[in-house]
DNA sequence: GAAGCTATAGAAAACACATACAAAATACTT
DNA sequence: AAGTATTTTGTATGTGTTTTCTATAGCTTC
């Protein structure tokens, strides 16, 4: 079915194509009547401007890609939500791309995205990336990194604290008074799952409890090495009375196997997690995390490609976002009180031990 | 930075743009001297082809447009998954609109939609469709409806067969020997609140129990009704000792309420729900509930928008695709033996109970 | 050696729009 | 009334591709 186009509604109410398009864009005073005229042949065509032809022609695509690597990760898709509300508002859309944390298809995408012309680019990509970011400077798209930057690039990036929220949830396990804490990290070789395992350090260290190397396993972020590692760590010689686990589906897997083998959550084993989730509260125990401000993280990533679309040469720009420790019972906290609405409250850190 | 394009590739190299778009496509033969010169060329100014232009001249975009109520959703956001995941094999991209089940923000999508030429549409709204979607049957783009399809449509829909799977869920609930089974259902004006709801009073009519008003509540969906209803529910006077809950974040927004008033399921209360997630096992107790086939859902609109682009005059498809009942024990199922995985099978519906 | 064929390369016309510039029409001065 | 300023409309060109149609050169074949 051929669609109206430009020069059509201009034959039809009998101008050029310039004053239609004068009129579209309220770009230059036309007069009342030819506007009229305009109107009522673009409705007579049902005419639907071509923003194909407008993006070649006015050189922006107004689309911002966006690379995740799991959109069905909840943190990752309230992050997506973020991202979406705050560009819809400027009329921008995003270009949706799943990276399952795979070079090949990141640079894959990369190439498309950028053969799309796409105004700017959002990337939250846990896995390494590979070379194509490299020929990414040159063109001069404008990009933001979420929660992590590749080291050779020089780009904005905004990441939440996680070497203090990693901080404060170990501290909080060493308040209660557990001395052997074991740790479950993301792959060291990003720096969200290196950054938590420096906050972790960091604390055990100040608070003068000497670590051990076979209470740190490296999983990778997914359901599975969650419950592998938190399998290994119960199955050995040195086992952990409580345990950091680095982010939401770790904790799952880590769960889901504590929950297999009968073992209670916290008498035998607490444990404090990353991120929030809507679930985190009816689970068995309610569990303990450190909350990523998810959704914000996508407002304001959305903010700042935006204005690095409207001024390219503003410089490098690092946020840094907090994270919040909300308790429940997993890490031993309000036993008696179950589900008092109290005890999510950052304040009471102290007075819950 | 202005970038390279095609016809400067052509000087550069000392040919015709025609002869450079042939050896980029592969669209004719040209001797191996030449396409020698042109990839060097390409490789020297780093050219990268400009696929809005493309797009302009062959008429097509390559992305599919996808609109969806709530990508923060698990149970979407693992649709949009496999619809990405299917999509990228064959090079298309996806544009993300996510509507919030508002009819303004479903028709501003829309028209950003087809104004950016998308090749075909993917709607997963459960909100109410406003009148552009009208309109968009005149414009000839293929779409296909996940889940509900407007009556006024004639358009292909790929649905989970919800009649049957609210159906399965209460006649479990029934075959426990539960008399007073409520159900909290979604909006009835959409048809997979309607259609859940007619599954649930079927299955009381065949088991010969009549059902209540006071017992069918109508939420829409999200959390907050999930537990204002079961709520309501356990504060009037007759009250059930069953419940079945028509979506995922319902029965989250239900599990809330039951816990924090201490009502203790099943046996106070049984729940089946609808929608199966990760979290469904390890929350306490952990949630029978009727799964749907979502990532398969993705992948079938997918293959079913990308069939139609191909072909535009096949005729209209209503695919359903079964839903699978997961026993655990929040029905009642498997008190004494809480975490077999024997009991995660259907077939295991009868001898369980 | 002319006619016919094949293989390769180029010229130019779309594709649908925006915009700089020119021109015309109107309004305003004096 | 003519001249000037101002508003309104039109012309023409450019945006980066693909593709149809032509042209040329190198063959074969009679």
């Amino acid at each position: 079915m051929k669609r109206a186009t430009l020069k059509e509604v201009a034959t039809l109410a009998g101008v050029s194509t310039a004053t239609v398009s004068n009129v579209l864009n309220e770009t230059k005073n036309v007069s009342d009547e030819v506007k009229n005229k305009v109107f009522s042949a673009i409705q007579e065509l049902n005419y639907q401007p071509n923003i194909v032809a407008k993006s070649l022609r006015v050189q922006e695509s107004r689309i911002i890609g966006l690379l995740i690597s799991d959109i069905a990760n909840p943190f990752f898709s309230i992050v997506v939500r973020g991202i979406e509300e705050e560009l819809a508002k400027s009329d921008y859309s995003i270009l949706l791309c799943n990276t399952d944390s795979s070079v090949e298809k990141e640079d894959k995408y990369l190439k498309v995205l950028i053969g799309k012309r796409v105004d700017g680019l959002i990337v939250s990509s846990t896995g390494n990336t590979g070379d194509y970011f490299r020929s990414m400077e040159k063109t001069g798209v404008p990009m933001v990194f979420l929660n992590r930057c590749p080291d050779f690039m020089v780009s904005d990036v905004i990441m939440t604290n996680n070497i203090k929220g990693a901080y404060s949830g170990t501290e909080h396990l060493i308040r209660h008074g557990y001395e052997k804490i074991a740790i479950i990290t993301g792959p060291i070789s990003i720096s969200t799952g290196k950054d938590r395992l420096t906050g972790y350090k960091r604390a055990l260290e100040d608070y003068g409890i000497t670590e051990s190397d076979e209470l740190v396993k490296e999983g990778n972020f997914d359901i599975e090495s969650g419950y592998m590692k938190m399998k290994e760590l119960m199955e050995q010689d040195n086992k952990p009375d409580a345990v950091f686990i680095s982010n939401n589906s770790m904790t799952l897997g880590a769960y889901k196997y504590l929950k297999e083998s009968g073992i209670s959550i916290p008498d035998q084993l607490a444990v404090v997690g990353y991120d929030d989730s809507d679930w985190a509260d009816i689970v068995d125990p309610p569990i303990t995390t450190i909350k990523q401000p998810a959704y914000e993280l996508g407002v304001h990533a959305a903010r700042l490609i935006l204005a690095r679309i409207i001024n390219k040469q503003v410089k490098r720009e690092i946020t840094y976002m907090d994270t919040e420790l909300i308790i429940r019972h997993s890490c031993g906290c309000n036993k008696e009180n179950p589900y008092s609405t109290e005890s999510n409250k950052l304040e009471t850190t102290i007075g819950c031990i």
